[in-house]
DNA sequence: ACCCGTGTTCGCTG
DNA sequence: TCAGCGAACACGGG
């Protein structure tokens, strides 16, 4: 589920959902990974839902709750009953919202105040999306100058620097794959040996793909989009389907230890 | 039964 | 010092 543009969808539910309502119920049914002790959230009203990188940021009066999706984890309304409830948090009004995660990867937890020196957010890179508050900006900031700053220095493959949420906060294996092959850029190009005009492209590639990405998944539940025989995507997912730009064969390797997939003719590896 | 995996972290290695 | 693995976490789905 849980890319940048899903973990997006997921802060807009929530604020639409939640915003300005009190929290009356709380029951943690995964308390090892999702410790939210009930006391500590009862009768705080929500402000406001960020978002930095991956990582949703609830800002309650006095508290913030911090919600990570890890690898399946989504943020539902009205989850009584539903299969994989770890997480449920009733609301004035008669709302219920709740966390859904079938692999137990994700965490949700609470901090006093504004956790910033929390190492989940404190150790993220800056987010693509921000505009002064975290999450709620545009796709403007998201150019070939931010990630030339960003990618400085670094020695590795492009791919994989852009993967380092240290970096630049929220991109996941699929952003990655996407944009490289929008931008005609092997993952595997050393970060460093792009100029110009490959980061422009590459940073028209990410905007495209998450724009796009927002786009198919918004809705009030996120679908795993791998799921049901319909893939939205480019080249992910698409081994032997022919390239929707050339139609050469899509090939797929393993990089920065997640599968990879390229048109070996719109994205050919570049020769030192 | 077996393998894979839209994520993160930790430990080992060259 | 650090980039680059592989494993671990955890468990459903193909």
């Amino acid at each position: 589920v849980p890319e940048l543009p899903e973990v997006e969808i997921a802060r807009r539910n929530l604020q639409r959902w939640t915003q300005d309502r009190t929290v009356t119920g709380v029951e943690a049914l995964d308390p090892a990974r999702s410790p939210v002790a009930p006391g500590a959230l009862e009768g705080r009203r929500v402000l406001a839902w960020e978002r930095r990188g991956k990582l949703l940021i609830g800002r309650l009066e006095g508290v913030t709750l911090f919600s990570h999706l890890g690898m399946t984890g989504k943020w539902v309304r009205d989850p009584a009953g539903r299969r994989f409830l770890r997480l449920r948090v009733a609301l004035s009004g008669g709302l219920e919202v709740g966390v859904l995660d079938a692999r137990r990867l994700g965490r949700t937890w609470l901090v006093p105040g504004r956790g910033d020196d929390d190492p989940a957010v404190a150790r993220l890179g800056p987010d693509p999306l921000a505009d002064g508050v975290h999450g709620t900006g545009g796709l403007g900031g998201l150019d070939g100058e931010l990630l030339r700053a960003r990618l400085a220095g670094g020695r590795g493959a492009v791919k994989t620097l852009l993967l380092d949420q240290g970096r630049i906060a929220g991109l996941g294996n699929i952003c990655a794959v996407e944009a490289c092959f929008r931008a005609g850029l092997h993952p595997h190009t050393p970060a460093a040996e792009l100029g110009a005009e490959d980061l422009e492209r590459l940073a028209r590639g990410l905007r495209e793909h998450i724009a796009r990405t927002l786009e198919i998944e918004d809705g009030d539940e996120i679908a795993y989009v791998t799921q049901g025989g319909h893939n939205p995507f480019l080249v992910y997912g698409r081994e032997g389907a022919p390239c929707p730009r050339c139609a050469a064969a899509i090939a797929r390797e393993t990089l920065a230890g997640r599968p990879t997939f390229t048109c070996p003719r719109c994205q050919p590896p570049r020769s030192p």
